[in-house]
DNA sequence: GGTAAAAGTTTACGTGAGTAAAGAAAATAA
DNA sequence: TTATTTTCTTTACTCACGTAAACTTTTACC
């Protein structure tokens, strides 16, 4: 099959029988040459395995095919899985996405914007930590690389793509203060702007609804929320601090683990008769749905949100329409109803 | 603070003073220039911003500091965690990890090895598909970059690094019968050589303790094994199919899946008074302490494997001592007792 | 203080591509 | 067929750094 190994594009062009800088072209964008041409190379290609180096591409041209997507804990299954959406998107688009992790620690996320920017990406789709984040260093960042913010409406880029957290907190009290005793929201330090905003939103749809809006505020910091929810959730339950027999979480890992809490301290979780707690969520994360009960919560849209996203980018990329005004498109969510509330 | 911009290695140079092949070998090195040397340049990178051109320096080095992370499925907590700390461990040894994924699908992992590949890494660490890889060319990517396996023992590569699951299953079947009703074991349609040595070594268990071993397999492929598990879990629940009412699952994940199935059809998991079903799993999955009730498993000791997995890599790279004969490290696994068997 | 070893400087070339300019060849239109 | 446009070839230069060789300066040690 492979008739000769072949070292650079130098050989590679020879055996084509074509030119080096129309083979370059062609690598550079297939439709770019005639199509007899195009059909010469990729016979040859079949026949010789060669790829073009990576690192001698990059280093001259100005304009790479790399994107950088930094999400602040890619261990976390939601991130995991815009990851997964986003990289998908890209290698459709003949993009090369490069993944970074923040592992939820400022001087990570430093690292990695600096390694991301020294790699002179197309662009770049970015969660940052938020709160924890060192916010000069964003927004350097955010400066020098074309940039579309996600999730986390850090103040930095050429837009931004995340969810209506006013909508969705308004859907979920709406319906759990429709359905039976209005909720009390629970929320730990906040990490993110996501989660300022939806307490927000929880004391602006109660006083709405005219109720008395309670927050309860748990300790506890970093990215293990479910340890969080399951600890304080069995401290809150034994000293019946709860306002409410109602409660919504300002995410569903904190919610799955005030269920497990619930369980713990063998309090049934549910709308039904015998029911004692009542607890929601928000994200609709992918664990949501196995918890017993299965929990009632907000979808975010990852699908729509990972989609506008990556076609923002590409648009700031590809130079067509360069919104100069950092537009923020916020998602809908949608009411997820299942057996816990 | 930043007095100039700088463009390259050559101006940069300049600024501090030094030749730039000392610059350049203080790069590669550190500590392989003089102490007033190290101390003129670090002074340097502190008033002017300058970091050298990756790509650069990959291109002419023979051996980059590259070191590709391949895992089968991103999305999953395990290897998130597995991903993280091996990132980790890389960074600090001056390597420059890079992930890939799967996504659970043979054209991306393909992908994503050519891809590495062409980044002649130093190294790898992979974790493949198993099953569903293309084993031939996870063959030639092995051959030609020092390559560690781990977690799915596919017979490529230079060493592999998992957990020994003759014992740790050995251990929970052990458990299982001297405490209760002799479990049955629940697997789906194996995806990696480990789901069929857990199988095999549950068969061997029981034989071993003179029960007779009853093996379920349910249907479904890729990797959604939770939802795999409820379905399937409310299906042979409804059946009366389990022949046992003590199960151990192929993996966490499952067991997830089926403590929701039995929650769904009224059955009391646990090992208690008033429980209909005890459920084990295999792995102590990021989320077997929230199910309700927190899941009894065996742990796999993901910092030990990451840990020797890593430490493997670079004594190949760094040409110390080269096993030649493919050594497989087999981590053991411990007992975690909890509620649910 | 003399000397060997270590570290630094200069010079020069290699790496594997991108890219620009000028001219030749091929395809298309008139 | 001719004129025009498109595509390709040739040539040459750039990018930012690795690295080797020969030579010079510093440091370390007795």
């Amino acid at each position: 099959m492979i008739e000769r190994k072949i070292k650079n594009m130098e050989e590679f062009s020879e055996v084509v029988g074509i030119s080096r800088p129309t083979v370059s072209k062609y690598f550079h964008d297939p439709e770019s040459v005639r199509k007899t041409t195009r059909a010469k190379i990729e016979e040859a290609l079949e026949r010789f395995d060669y790829r073009p180096n990576i690192f001698a591409i990059n280093q001259n041209r100005k304009l790479t095919k790399t994107i950088g997507i930094l999400v602040p804990f890619l261990a976390d299954p939601f991130f995991a899985e815009m990851v997964r959406k986003i990289e998908r998107r890209c290698i459709d688009a003949g993009y090369w996405p490069i993944v970074f992790s923040a592992h939820g620690q400022q001087s990570l996320e430093n690292n990695a914007l600096s390694t991301l920017q020294s790699l002179r990406p197309a662009g770049a789709l970015i969660a940052p930590l938020g709160r924890h984040s060192d916010f000069e260093v964003v927004q350097q960042f955010a400066e020098e690389v074309p940039t579309v913010v996600f999730d986390s409406n850090v103040n930095v880029g050429r837009a931004f793509v995340g969810s209506n957290n006013f909508q969705s907190i308004g859907l979920i009290v709406d319906y759990l203060c429709r359905t039976g005793e209005p909720p009390c929201f629970l929320e730990m330090q906040p990490v993110n702007p996501n989660a300022n905003k939806r307490r927000d939103a929880f004391v602006q749809s109660m006083e709405r609804l005219g109720h008395e809006p309670r927050v309860i505020r748990v300790e506890g910091g970093g990215w293990e929320f479910e340890k969080i929810g399951l600890e304080e959730g069995v401290r809150l339950i034994s000293d019946r601090a709860l306002p409410s027999g109602t409660v919504l979480c300002s995410n569903d890992r904190l919610a799955v683990g005030l269920v497990a809490a619930a369980y713990h301290k063998g309090l049934r979780v549910g709308h039904g008769p015998g029911c004692a707690l009542r607890v929601a969520g928000h994200d609709d994360h992918p664990w949501s749905q196995f918890t017993c009960p299965p929990l009632t919560t907000v979808s975010e849209d990852y699908a729509a949100i990972t989609e506008r996203s990556v076609e923002i980018l590409f648009q700031l990329i590809e130079g067509g329409h360069v919104p100069d005004d950092r537009p923020e498109i916020l998602m809908e969510g949608k009411l997820v109803l299942r057996a816990s509330a």
